[in-house]
DNA sequence: CGGTTGGTCTACAACGTTGTAGAGCAACGT
DNA sequence: ACGTTGCTCTACAACGTTGTAGACCAACCG
């Protein structure tokens, strides 16, 4: 166990509250006697106990962020920014993965709580509108992505329905009319999905551009989760079911590389014969082969716009709380080799 | 603020102490008064206050990860493997981005101790063995990775040489001569990191194949990271230097995965022109066309047994501690086709 | 010159938990 | 019947920090 306020105090021959004082930067201390302290500070190595403070203090300086898995590459990659912003700002980061499971979902937020944590990040993909309610208890939580509209809490969200519907007309503006989309969620019709949000805008493109929209263009993926088998399978089968199509909008990047393989392996070119777009801007996209045009939702702003959202909603009195927020960054186009595009290095 | 101990007490109309007693699982309760206390934490929606405990017993049961950056993917599906080994056995993880640079690594050291971790798993990149005894102080740590041999703590390495002998025995054995290795770290001729130990392994297997390295044929990479971007340009200037190769062995995946694509840039065909095998098993290897062939060094088993050594050291007495130790999880070639072998599903 | 102000510092009591010491009581052996 | 044992439980004191209340002193005001 290193030394306390109370070794720091002994040196520097002032009281453990005079201690605590500096480190807090408490304006009424002398320069001298701040000095002093800071010295013995350093001469001890003195590290406050997080533990102590957290009791006393009610906050530890560590928040959670839940998300389904670092394997995806989105997660991971907003993860990162999530850490970094968190640590710019002096925030510890515990990142709890669900697996998008629904009860490992409603485990991190009710369980997470004890877990000290100041406040949480909370990407939820199982929990729906029904579960709203199931987020009002607890301290500051911040969701991130697309569910659970109109909860009690915060939201930092991506324009899911503008963006997709610009990734769509990118493809109509290189020529392309046979677009199908990969990724769609049919099962339960349930607006508040990215799928849905983004199979809108797809939607809307089409009609602006006075294109019938074809059903057989609209692909599930059978797998639970969007990654590159369900990319790669959906593509398959749209080959091997015949469907005509020249461009491909995936509603992930991660299946956008599944398609990218799959239309490799059935003799398509991209983008000569199928031109691609997917979402999300992962740094993989670019160094695909293809590289993969993509929407960019902004996720480094997201990141900082939930950390930031988390902080002050942490450091809110429970008088004054304002009513929650939702909010969205600019997205943008990427534009690369599957649309024709030459890949910008450092994009 | 939530209920205490003190509000179970009361409602199960016992001590604190007894209320403590049943939730840290100590043996002498009676049946009855142990549901009276179980009912009554589920009855307020008790949690314990981990600061609380963390204060008083000195465990908080939250360690740390101190990897270069979740954007690796490398180090994303080691954290997932991490976070999921410490969540099965109750523990929290803090994850920290040290961006490989040195002055952050000794800061993850050094500074997250305070942050009150009970223990950190660091996977320092810059830090070498002049730095061993920075690693001394502090409470218990276990290294990953290949640097600092010989400290003093306990470490979980992989078998750089001999997998990386393995993967370039695999071309030989498919018949390829003209061996190129990408990824090399020439600077300073640092016995300890993954590339040296890597580069030796491909310097043994070429040896007891009974043939001569050509200089021209290793290559380093011009970023400082391994990453997608380090792997192209490599690769583009190995063809561009107008060296003859039949394939490359790629030190980590996304550098391969970077090869991948340059060589397809190059109108080279793989396997037929030249064959590619990476090292890591990145999910990412199995899903880029063609679908690399690569060395799977047991990451998941890494960080399993990992935590594993982390718990005993925490729940280890000062007393009777065991001498440091390095483990190494066994490794295996996973044949994919950038090597001539089918893709299996799954893999 | 007495009273007030404000800057600087200290003493003390919390925060919620667990370790220690020991009280109370039934069961047991002698 | 009485000490001993062992189970069950309780009271109390920590752990290291910060909030509160107030002491002390110099500077200032009237």
């Amino acid at each position: 166990m290193g030394p306390t306020m109370h070794d720091v105090a002994r040196v520097a021959g002032v009281s453990i509250k005079t201690v605590s004082n500096v480190i807090n930067d408490y304006p009424h201390v002398r320069p001298g006697t701040r000095d002093r302290v800071i010295e013995a500070i350093e001469q001890l190595d003195y590290r406050p106990n997080l533990s102590a403070r957290g009791l006393r203090s009610g906050r530890t300086g560590v928040i959670g962020l839940a998300v389904p898995s670092l394997r995806e590459n989105y997660f991971a990659e907003l993860a990162d920014s999530v850490i970094r912003a968190a640590e710019a700002r002096g925030l510890g980061v515990i990142v709890e993965q669900t697996g998008g499971q629904r009860d490992k979902e409603l485990l991190a937020v009710s369980t997470s709580r004890p877990r000290f944590l100041d406040g949480l990040l909370f990407s939820p993909v199982s929990l729906g509108q029904e579960d709203a309610g199931a987020l009002a208890i607890d301290g500051p939580l911040v969701l991130l992505g697309e569910r659970i509209f109109d909860g009690p809490t915060d939201h930092v969200t991506m324009h899911n329905m503008s963006s997709a519907q610009a990734a769509v007309q990118h493809l109509l503006e290189i020529g392309r009319r046979r677009i199908a989309l990969v990724g769609a969620d049919l099962n339960g019709i349930d607006e508040t999905s990215s799928a849905s949000l983004r199979l809108k805008g797809y939607m809307r493109a089409l009609e602006e551009a006075g294109i019938e929209m074809d059903p057989a263009l609209v692909r599930t993926t059978e797998m639970s989760r969007w990654n590159r088998a369900g990319g790669a399978e959906a593509a398959h089968l749209l080959v091997r079911d015949g469907v005509e199509f020249d461009a491909v909008f995936a509603l992930s990047d991660t299946l956008g590389l599944g398609v990218l393989r799959a239309l490799g392996e059935e003799n398509l070119r991209v983008p000569d014969d199928v031109a691609v777009i997917g979402f999300d801007n992962i740094d993989e996209s670019n160094y695909s082969v293809p590289s993969m045009t993509t929407v960019d939702p902004g996720r480094e702003e997201i990141a900082v716009l939930a950390v930031d959202r988390l902080i002050e909603r942490i450091s809110e009195k429970t008088a004054d709380r304002r009513p929650p927020e939702t909010v969205k960054p600019e997205f943008r186009i990427v534009k690369r080799e599957s649309t024709g595009f030459p890949t910008i290095e450092g994009e």
